[in-house]
DNA sequence: TAATAATGTGTGTATTTTACACATTAAACG
DNA sequence: CGTTTAATGTGTAAAATACACACATTATTA
């Protein structure tokens, strides 16, 4: 098989199938939907699949297990093997196990999620297999692949809600129409440029560089960095997972 | 071994062991996390430990889950071999995979939590092996189910906060003093009685019976009812989960 | 130098949250 | 039978937050 030759580490069809069918047991994969914001639109990476009978369609990436390593463990391999990324925080979603949710057989996967800024990650693109995708152009994907992804924007949504994340996303330093722009192509509407200006500046978290923009067509406007110290400290308060 | 006798359904630790170990697989199970409600106090549903090594320890409900079934269905399976309930709307809450967490081998466990009113359900209890602990007074647990029961727990607030659930936990009639001790039990703070009464009148999803408490050492309170419909209308409006 | 298209700032209103006080009712008790 | 007790039931004001909206400012560019 190609994809064998190219990307030794990666399970084929066969190999999925006689893992899964040799015994009565359950297989086990892993699968990343990884977000990515790039000139104010939200991305989601997406691999060919490897099955001729999904030929064309797209997938999450993901991977068979392995027995010996923890389940957040195989989830950063994967990830790093599907496209190089090694440095992404992995939030874990839903696992899914409907039994015939996998041609191959029997595999249930356990699903996360991340979000990162395209041009800070260097893919490791091998034959154009990966691609990022816009999220309101997604044709058909693989599987239930458009259900996982369903349900992990939809979380992403919410988290973006309780949490000031999404600064790790933007350039060092930024305009408040940049960090607008993020929240709302991930949001999926406009808000009011002075409301949402006033929501950040009592947040206290952006640090006023007293810089303006370069080479904008228009009136530039004032740059800011994140105050990271500052997050992390107000972070405690906000109970459980930090993305 | 006595509990294959008694509960033919349930994988003892040698089946664990064999299923787990013969093949270089791993192997996959449900624990469900179920709060309960009683006497104004949150509860969970403990079973003890059927491991030798971990005797005398307690343990959430899980089993193995088996190849040819969904694994939401494997959770209600397992979830009514162990207790007798059926009618209990779980939800999928985390899935773990530590490798070291079972000490027969390699098992992942995906968990599910719920929440019900203890006295509205009948318990299929054998030998006293099923017990309802009280939440603040857990003796330590087997394996990683501590763990497990702090991720449920944190979720479950989180839940109730979002969603006016705890309907369904109460008395048909019930009195606000009923329903506000059901939320401080379960988010763990007293509240202000006057405020805790307007927001849920505002809510608009109690219908005054008219009513009043019998048989109370005091001034006896209000009686109500929840309104189901327009609950359901509203619920649309809350994407996600149910509860 | 005027038109354009952004940015930057402020104000008022509505809504929600929070804090807090007093009258009312039934039971318990002398 | 009246008084005490310990709840329930209700209202009001301040504070914080969300929402709607208007105008001056600054580079660009034509």
């Amino acid at each position: 098989m190609e994809n064998e030759v190219k990307n030794p580490g990666f399970k084929t069809l066969q190999k999925i199938q006689s893992e899964v069918k040799s015994s009565n047991t359950i297989a086990l994969s892993v699968d990343c939907v990884i977000f990515g914001f790039d000139e104010n639109k939200l991305k989601v990476l997406l691999i060919r699949s490897d099955l001729k009978k999904y030929q064309g369609k797209w997938s999450l990436l993901g991977d068979l297990m392995r027995s010996e390593e923890d389940l957040d463990d195989a989830a950063y391999r994967i990830l790093k093997q599907r496209t190089g990324l090694n440095d992404v925080y992995l939030e874990q979603v839903h696992t899914f196990g409907k039994i015939n949710r996998h041609p191959a057989g029997r595999v249930i996967t356990v699903t996360y999620c991340s979000l990162i800024n395209i041009r800070h990650h260097k893919l490791n693109i091998l034959d154009n297999e990966l691609h990022w995708h816009d999220i309101d152009n997604l044709a058909d994907l693989a599987f239930d692949h458009q259900e996982i992804f369903d349900t992990c924007y939809t979380r992403l949504q919410k988290r973006v809600q309780e949490h000031p994340l999404g600064f790790n996303l933007l350039p060092k330093k930024f305009s408040l129409r940049d960090l607008q722009n993020l929240y709302e192509a991930i949001l999926g509407f406009k808000m009011d440029r002075r409301n949402f200006r006033k929501k950040f500046f009592t947040m206290d978290f952006l640090i006023d560089l007293k810089e303006i923009e370069q080479n904008v067509p228009h009136r530039p406007g004032k740059l800011y960095e994140f105050n990271y110290s500052k997050y992390e400290k107000r972070k405690k308060k906000w109970a459980g997972i930090d993305f």
